[in-house]
RNA sequence: GGGCGCUUAGCUCAGCUGGAAGAGCGCUUGGUUUGCAACCAAGCGGCCGGGGGUUCAAAUCCCCCAGCGUCCA
C-alpha cells in the first residue's frame, strides 16, 4: 500500500481542504474556494510579479537576503529551535559528494544514518548551497540558480528512545505561522501539495508549499527505509518504517526574497546592483529595440509572468519552447517576432546568469577550493569559464577579477570567506589567463580541423566538432563561430547538437562506470570483538602480550610473499595500514610456534596480523614490533602534518591535503594549490617545517566527539578524508595543524630530527604532490644525493661544485663536434667524388657515384645530399654500408638527367638482393638495409654492371 | 576516477596514409633607405619530451614514463 492521506488538524483549523488537482492529479489542501489547480501547473501564473507577497520587506539585494534570513531563524528560534551556523558548501566531510546541495546534507551521513548526534534539536539553518543540475536554464528560466540558501528546520526523532520532539503537525503549523502571520501572506495564496518524497534508500510522506504560484517550501518526513519485507510502497519500490525519523524541510531563501520584492524575475531581487550595472555596461535599454520604456517594462513584465508557467528545464526543447512562448505573448497583446525575441532575452539571460555565476564563484573559492581539471575543483573553472564566455558574448571589457571586486562589495559578505579577497582575485586572474590561453590555442585548433573541408559546406563532421570540444575545450557553436569568422561562412550548428553531444557524454559516463571493488583479505570474517590498540596509549610501546582470538588463512593476492595467515588478537599495538600510513611489520610468538608478521591491515574493527604461518585459537602470543619501520613510519606521518601545516600558513588558506602516503623510504603529501611550486616556495616551507620541529616541544592528542570536534574545530580537521565513527581522534601540533588523524605520531616533534623536502610534481592542474623525507631517511636521502655527485663529478674529473658547468661544457662540446663530424664526412664524399677516382664515372652526362662508405643511413643521407643537390650537377649516386646488416641508398639529383634516365627505387630493388634484404622510397630517393653485410660489393659490383660503368 | 588530445628551431606552430626535418615571427650579416618602419638576399639556430619495441628505415606505428591541456563523473 502507498502512504495514507496527510490529514492534519492545522490544515482544517485554517479552513482548508483536501482536493486533487485538475492538471497534476496530486492531491492538495486549499483555503480557496474557486481553486481548483495546486498551484504549480501551466495553467498557474505567478502572482507577485509587481505585487509582492510577503510584506514587511522594503530592500533588495544583501540586505533583503540578511533580513529575511533573520527572520526566519528567529522565528524558529523563538519556536525551541537552536540556531546552527552554516556548513561550508565543499562538502569536504563526505565522500559521495564534492558540494553541499541542501541543508540535509551537514547531517548526512553520520547523522542520518542515528551514528551521531546532531548539534542540536530541533535545529534552524540557512545553508548556502550549489547545485549545477540546471546551470543551462540559470538566467533563463526567471527563477533558476546554481547557488541559494536553504532555509530548514531540521528534527531527528527517536521514538524507540522515547525522543518525540515533532512531527508533520507542528511542522506544518510552524510553516503556515511564518508563512501567513510573520510574512502576512493571504493564506489563499498558498496550498500545501501531497507529494511523497524518496531518494538514497529513504522515503517518507512530503509536502510543497506553493505560494503565489511558486514553489517556496519542501517539507519532508523522512521515516522510512528501502526493505523487501517492508509494507509501504512508493513508486515501486517497498519500505518499512524506521527507527530514526527525521524532519528535512528546505525553504528557498532567494524564493522568499523574490515574492517578497515583486521583481520581474528573482535575479532583479538578489542582484539588483550587478543587474543594473550589467545592463548599463551592455547598454541594455529600450532604445535598443525601438521601444519606449514602459513598452519594454510591460514586456519583461508579461515574459516573467510567463516564464512561471512554462518549465524551461535543462534538455527541454528550445525551439518547440520558443513558439509557444511566442503565441502566448501574441494572446497577450505583445506581438513580437522571434528574432526581436531573441534579441532582447539572449543579452538578458546572461546579465541574468553572471551575477548568479559569481555568487557560486565566491562561495566556492571563498571556501579554499582551488580549480582544477577534474573534481571539485573543475566544477569552479566550469564556471568560471561560463562567466567568461557570457563576458565575450555580451562584448563586456571587464575581466573576471573585476567583476568579482564588483560583486563582493554589492553582493556578498565577506566575514564568510576563508580565502582572503586577494587570493580569490589572484585565483580568478590564473583562470582568465588560462581562458584566453584555450580560446587562442582553439583558433589553432579549428583552424587545423577545418583545412579540408570545403568553404561553402553547410555542417561540420560530428566528429570533429565533438573533438574540439572534448580535447581542446571549444564548444561546438563556438568553434563554428571561429570557422565563420575564418571564411566558412556557411556553416552551422545542427539543432539539437548540444544535447546529441551531452547523451553521449552520459553514455561514456555510464560505460565506464563499471565498479572495481576491493577483493576481501578473508574468506570469511569472523564475528570477533573489536581489537583493543594499543598503539593510541603509548605510541612507543613495542612488546605487548595478547590471545589469539582467530588465525584465518588468507585469500587475496594482494598479500606479500610469504604471509598464509590472518591472525587476529583480543588487543596489538601492530598499526593497521590506514591514513596513508604502511602497516607496522614484527613477530608473533608462543611456546610452540614462532612467526613473523608481514603487514597488518584492519577489516572492520578487527586488526589483522598478516603471519608467515598459523597460531592455535587459544595461543597465548608475545607481540613485537619491528621498531626501526614503526619509528620511521611515525618520522614521515608526523613530518606530514608539519609540513602541510607550513604551506598552509606560507601559500594560504586554500592548502588543503589532498591525499598523502606514508612508506619507510619517504613520504608524499598532496596540496591544493592554484600554481605550480618553485624550488624556493619549497626551501620555505621546509625551512619553516624544521623550524616547528625544533620549536613545539609536545604534539596533543584528543578523542572528541564528532559534534564536538565539529563545534571545535570546524571542517579543516577532515584533510585525510571523511572518517567513520563518532569518536574522532585529532593530532594538534600547537596552532600549527591540526588535523583529525587515525595514524601513529611522535609525542615530540624534535624526534623527527630532521624534514627534507625533495622535490614536488604536479598530481593534477591545481594538486601540487610534495616528496618529503624525515629522520633517518632524511639522513639516507642525503647520503644517497651525495653518492651520485660523487659518482658524476667522478666521470667528469671535477670537483662536485664544478659539475653543473662541467656538464654543460661537455654537452655544448658534444654538440659542436657532432656537427663538426656532419660536415667533415661531407667533406671526405666532396674529396672523393671530385677527383675523378674509382668511384666516379659519367654517363651520358650524368655524374655516377658508387661507393663504400661507413655509418649508418642518417650520416649517408647527409653524402647523398652533398653529392644530388647540386643541380649543375645531375648525379646518380650508389652508396653502401656494412653497418647494422649492410644499408644502401640511391638518389638522383631531382628534376635533372639524372632523374629522367634513373629510377632509384628500380636500382636499389635490383641489388639489394646482395646483402638479403630490401627497401624502397621515392624515384629520386630509395633507401634500404638487408642482414648480409659481406654481399656489400657484389651489390656495388651489380649496380655498376647495371649502370654500365 | 575515466575518456580524449598535445609535447618538433628562442617564440607560435605545420609535417604524423613510415622513406632527404619545415613555415611565420625573432636573431646575425649584407642590400635598399637621409634615418626609421617596410622590403629583398643570405645565414645561424633542432637528443622531433624521455625510455623501450616493430621495421631495411620511426618526428610519423605500438607500449611505458614525465610534463601540459581538455571534457566528463
Amino acid at each position: 500500500m502507498g502512504l495514507p492521506p496527510i490529514d492534519l488538524k492545522v490544515f482544517h483549523d485554517n479552513g482548508y481542504t483536501r482536493r486533487q488537482c485538475r492538471v497534476t492529479d496530486l492531491w492538495f489542501w486549499t483555503c480557496d474556494d474557486n481553486r481548483d489547480t495546486c498551484g504549480d501547473t501551466e495553467e498557474d501564473e505567478y502572482t507577485f510579479i509587481g505585487a509582492p507577497i510577503i510584506s514587511g520587506f522594503d530592500d533588495l539585494g544583501r540586505d533583503l537576503k540578511d533580513g529575511m534570513r533573520e527572520a526566519f531563524i528567529s522565528f524558529l528560534e523563538n519556536r525551541g529551535h537552536t540556531r546552527v551556523e552554516p556548513y561550508p558548501v565543499l562538502a569536504r566531510w563526505r565522500d559521495d559528494i564534492h558540494l553541499t546541495i541542501a541543508s540535509i546534507a551537514d547531517f548526512q551521513p553520520h547523522v542520518t544514518s542515528g551514528a551521531v548526534d546532531p548539534p542540536a534539536n530541533p535545529l534552524a539553518i540557512s545553508q548556502p548551497c550549489i547545485r549545477l543540475n540546471d546551470v543551462d536554464a540559470v538566467g533563463r528560466s526567471g527563477r533558476h540558480l546554481t547557488t541559494f540558501e536553504m532555509m530548514a528546520h531540521h528534527v531527528f526523532n527517536r521514538p524507540d528512545e522515547g525522543k518525540m520532539f515533532y512531527w508533520m503537525e507542528e511542522c506544518v503549523k510552524h510553516c503556515h505561522d511564518l508563512l501567513c502571520e510573520t510574512f502576512g501572506i493571504d493564506p489563499k495564496e498558498v496550498t500545501y501539495v501531497e507529494n511523497p518524497w524518496s531518494g538514497g534508500g529513504n522515503a517518507g510522506p512530503a509536502v510543497e508549499v506553493i505560494v503565489g504560484g511558486l514553489e517556496l517550501a519542501t517539507l519532508v518526513f523522512m521515516n522510512l527505509e528501502e526493505s523487501e519485507t517492508g509494507d509501504v510502497e512508493i513508486k515501486g519500490i517497498k519500505y518499512s518504517e524506521m527507527p530514526l525519523q527525521i524532519i528535512d524541510t528546505g525553504y528557498g531563501l532567494e524564493r522568499f526574497c523574490w515574492a517578497a520584492a515583486g521583481t520581474p524575475t528573482i535575479y532583479e531581487a538578489i542582484y539588483p546592483e550587478s543587474v543594473a550595472w550589467l545592463k548599463q555596461q551592455v547598454g541594455f535599454s529600450a532604445e535598443m529595440f525601438d521601444m519606449s520604456q514602459s513598452e519594454l517594462d510591460s514586456l519583461l513584465g508579461e515574459m516573467s509572468r510567463l516564464f512561471g508557467i512554462m518549465n524551461i528545464e535543462a534538455g527541454s526543447d528550445g525551439d518547440r519552447m520558443r513558439e509557444l512562448f511566442l503565441t502566448k505573448l501574441s494572446e497577450r497583446g505583445h506581438s513580437i517576432d522571434s528574432d526581436l525575441f531573441a534579441s532582447i532575452t539572449e543579452p538578458l539571460s546572461k546579465i541574468y546568469a553572471i551575477p548568479d555565476h559569481m555568487h557560486a564563484l565566491a562561495n566556492m573559492l571563498g571556501d579554499g577550493l582551488v580549480p582544477s581539471n577534474s573534481k571539485a575543483g573543475y566544477l569552479a573553472r566550469m564556471i568560471a569559464r561560463r562567466v567568461l564566455r557570457m563576458r565575450d558574448e555580451l562584448q563586456l571589457d571587464v575581466s573576471l577579477s573585476d567583476l568579482a571586486t564588483h560583486h563582493l562589495e554589492v553582493n556578498y559578505s565577506a566575514e564568510r570567506m576563508k580565502q582572503t579577497q586577494d587570493g580569490l582575485l589572484t585565483i580568478l586572474r590564473g583562470e582568465e589567463e588560462r581562458y584566453d590561453e584555450m580560446l587562442r590555442k582553439g583558433n589553432q585548433v579549428v583552424k587545423t580541423a577545418i583545412k579540408d573541408i570545403a568553404k561553402d559546406a553547410s555542417e561540420l563532421p560530428d566528429d570533429i566538432l565533438f573533438t574540439i570540444n572534448d580535447s581542446h575545450g571549444i564548444a561546438p557553436d563556438l568553434a563554428i563561430n571561429i570557422a565563420n569568422d575564418l571564411g566558412w561562412s556557411m556553416l552551422t550548428l545542427r539543432t539539437g547538437f548540444n544535447a546529441e553531444m551531452a547523451e553521449r557524454h552520459a553514455a561514456m559516463a555510464k560505460s565506464a562506470a563499471k565498479a572495481v571493488s576491493a577483493k576481501p583479505l578473508l574468506a570469511e570474517v569472523p564475528d570477533l570483538p573489536a581489537t583493543v590498540p594499543l598503539y593510541y596509549e603509548d605510541v612507543s610501546q613495542q612488546n605487548f602480550e595478547a590471545s589469539v582470538l582467530a588465525s584465518i588463512q588468507l585469500i587475496d593476492d594482494e598479500v606479500p610473499e610469504g604471509a598464509t595467515h590472518g591472525i587476529i588478537l583480543d588487543r596489538s599495538c601492530f598499526y593497521p595500514e590506514g591514513g596513508g600510513q604502511e602497516g607496522d611489520f614484527g613477530n608473533l610468538s608462543c611456546d610452540s610456534a614462532s612467526h613473523s608478521i608481514m603487514d597488518t591491515r584492519k577489516v572492520g574493527e578487527l586488526i589483522v596480523h598478516l603471519s608467515t604461518g598459523p597460531f592455535e585459537v587459544g595461543d597465548l602470543v608475545h607481540g613485537e614490533i619491528d621498531w626501526a619501520r614503526r619509528r620511521q613510519l611515525m618520522d614521515h606521518h608526523t613530518a606530514v602534518h608539519i609540513v602541510g601545516g607550513a604551506a598552509r600558513r606560507l601559500l594560504g588558506p586554500h592548502i588543503y591535503q589532498a591525499g598523502a602516503n606514508k612508506s619507510v623510504e619517504s613520504a608524499r603529501l598532496d596540496i591544493t594549490h592554484h600554481k605550480r611550486l618553485t624550488r624556493s616556495d619549497l626551501d620555505a616551507i621546509e625551512a619553516l617545517a624544521n623550524e616547528v620541529v625544533q620549536n613545539v616541544s609536545r604534539t596533543e592528542k584528543m578523542t572528541l566527539d564528532r559534534k564536538d570536534a565539529d563545534r571545535k574545530f570546524g571542517f579543516d580537521l577532515y584533510q585525510g578524508g571523511a572518517p567513520k565513527g563518532s569518536d574522532i581522534r585529532i593530532l594538534r601540533i600547537a596552532d600549527h595543524d591540526i588535523q583529525a588523524c587515525g595514524g601513529t605520531h611522535h609525542d615530540e616533534p624534535g624526534r623527527i630530527g630532521q624534514i627534507r623536502i625533495v622535490r614536488s610534481n604536479a598530481v593534477q592542474d591545481g594538486v601540487e604532490r610534495l616528496h618529503i623525507v624525515a629522520g633517518q631517511a632524511a639522513m639516507e636521502y642525503a647520503r644517497g644525493q651525495e653518492a651520485i655527485l660523487r659518482d658524476a663529478s667522478g666521470v667528469f674529473q671535477v670537483p662536485v661544485d664544478e659539475l653543473p658547468s662541467a656538464a654543460s661544457r661537455f654537452f655544448n662540446e658534444w654538440k659542436e663536434q657532432r656537427k663538426r663530424i656532419e660536415s667533415l664526412e661531407a667533406e671526405i664524399v666532396r674529396l672523393r667524388t671530385s677527383g675523378g677516382g674509382d668511384d666516379m664515372a659519367e654517363v651520358d652526362g650524368v655524374r655516377v657515384v658508387i661507393m663504400e662508405v661507413d655509418g649508418d643511413l642518417k650520416q649517408m643521407t647527409k653524402m647523398l645530399k652533398e653529392l644530388t643537390l647540386d643541380n649543375s650537377k645531375p648525379t646518380l649516386a650508389i652508396l653502401g654500408s656494412r653497418e647494422g646488416g649492410g644499408k644502401l641508398m640511391v638518389a638522383t639529383t631531382e628534376n635533372s638527367p639524372a632523374s629522367e634516365k634513373f629510377n632509384a627505387v628500380d636500382i636499389l630493388r635490383s641489388i639489394s638482393s646482395h646483402i638479403s634484404g630490401g627497401g624502397g622510397g621515392r624515384p629520386t630517393f630509395a633507401q634500404g638495409g638487408g642482414s648480409n653485410p659481406d654481399g656489400l660489393p657484389a651489390a656495388l659490383d651489380a649496380a655498376k654492371e647495371l649502370i654500365g660503368v
